[in-house]
DNA sequence: ATAATAGTGTCTGTAAGACACTATAGT
DNA sequence: ACTATAGTGTCTTACAGACACTATTAT
């Protein structure tokens, strides 16, 4: 008999393996990095306005030449996922130990005009105090967008075989003059025992790839894990008051929330400090609060 | 002026773009075919037990020749990912048209002996019934594992710089003799407002690659997902006792339920139907439900 | 006094957890 | 009568939503 693979030790078997014999897509990660910036204000007595922002890069190159693109690039090959991510984070940014999470990996056929390309997707969260608003390398342009995300309609099915769900989320980006709107549809079907959720470019300005659709995907877990987790407290400052908090989380879900009841609900993610704001016009100077590490139950 | 990529169009840079010439990681696709599936009984007046259960293989090839290991392979240059989990489901276990969720894409650069490997983990929930018990191709050993998970050991530490709390999973699958122990080490570092979770595999009897960490990762998303998401139905047949609905969603929990609460909870996701169960032996009949498709609110 | 923000108290309804109770089948 | 499962009622506690109220600052 021959010697098969089935005779060879695992090393032997190693050692004869030629991986680049087999055909192999390309893989990039692409970063959704967010932050909570603060816009100029008019009225001098007022709160300092806060908005959610995302950080896009224009594309110099084809394909999509011109077009607003996150910020991304090729995993190379002594790279993990999120070894790539803190690169390309780096890079545009400047800033490292940051937060960091993977949200989805997509793969379909037709994604990218190059070629196979499959592209997990990663969201990162700022303070806003660690950015330095136009960093990147200089060929680069980057800018920050406004994030707004409404749904525009909505319409519910029910049939014999099941519901059909589908709202249309617009999402806008603003930079001043530029403004890119997306819409994304997001179906939900339930036939049966199965629900399915499929999403969907339907218009699309000047965002490039499939990148309205990771955009929504985005804020929408940042909206859930916001309840459930303490991932907003990545897009405050080290000291911070509720009102600030607040309007964080405001900003973030896209609606206004009754003060009595948001400081409830914070109030065992937070500990409050001996300090207060000191540039009070006006009003009555507002306790500094900072988060609570201890705040889970278990 | 050369002729350099800025003044070509979009389709002259694609026609000249040679994707072949970067280096490209494989990319895999590896599923968590989960099932619930009905015990042999002893008492013949007790209910019937259930069991979360997983099917896994016997390798084959190397690299880790004779260890079990998630139903997967590598992804075709035609196939979304989506497809090629799909194909892999079928292969293994004939059906279609099942629940199909993307966990996690798992991208460390030492994951496989082959060399660069990147693996897009799924996870499908399939109804028992649906379920040929041994499918699969014929040359390969394919079984279903009951899937046991606890918590085997807590720490707690809360310094100056933050909180760092650490549990063990054990997870243990058994297929009659064989019995596969993994502990699973989950840290969640709390270092000034930054919460990163990771997980690391401390000890694993006979599953090949990460496959213990994905299988840990994939019990968790579950146990999360059943408790706001109509995911569990995908486990049931199309009629179901609320006795049985319980058992399932115990055995995914791994904690037992308090009947009367238990019934409030899912009351809203499931409809009452005309019939009861026939094969009563010495007790009262249960009605039979079916899952309700407009359970959710909005 | 005014305009702004900061911060609290209370009522309601809903939902979760604990526990005790009643109902109905076959043997 | 017994054993098993099926199914309900109620108490307590906790929390989310709505709303009204008080407190404190600079001008």
């Amino acid at each position: 008999m021959k010697n098969t693979s089935k005779d060879l030790t695992e090393q032997e078997f190693l050692n004869e393996y030629d991986i680049t014999k087999f055909d192999r897509p390309s893989v990039t990660v692409d970063i959704l990095i967010l932050s909570i910036i603060n816009e100029d204000t008019d009225n001098y007595r007022k709160l300092i306005n806060k908005n959610l922002n995302i950080l896009l890069i224009k594309r110099l190159e084809h394909p999509f030449k011109g077009k607003w693109a996150l910020p991304g690039g090729f995993v190379k090959l002594n790279e993990s996922l999120e070894t790539t991510a803190y690169r390309e984070l780096k890079e545009e940014t400047n800033v490292s130990d940051v937060y960091l999470e993977q949200l989805y990996t997509y793969g379909n056929l037709n994604r990218d005009p190059r070629g196979r390309i499959i592209s997990s997707a990663y969201m990162s969260l700022i303070d806003s105090k660690k950015v330095t608003p136009q960093a990147g390398t200089d060929a680069i342009e980057t800018r920050w967008f406004k994030v707004y995300s409404k749904v525009i309609n909505t319409k519910k099915e029910t049939t014999q075989i099941g519901v059909i769900e589908l709202k249309d989320h617009e999402i806008s980006l603003v930079n001043d003059d530029i403004v890119l709107k997306s819409i994304v549809r997001v179906e939900k079907k339930t036939i049966g025992h199965q629900e399915v959720t499929t999403r969907r470019i339907i218009s699309n300005d000047d965002l490039a790839f499939d990148h309205a659709e990771i955009i929504q995907y985005g804020i929408e877990r940042l909206r859930s894990k916001i309840e459930y987790t303490s991932i907003v407290f990545n897009l405050m400052p080290e000291l911070f008051t509720l009102s600030e908090l607040q309007m964080t989380y405001e900003k973030i879900l896209g609606k206004e929330l009754l003060k009595a009841n948001f400081r409830r609900k914070v109030a065992k993610k937070v500990i409050e400090t001996s300090q207060v704001t000191g540039d009070n016009i006006g009003h009555r100077p507002a306790k500094l609060f900072k988060f609570n590490p201890c705040w889970n139950k278990d």
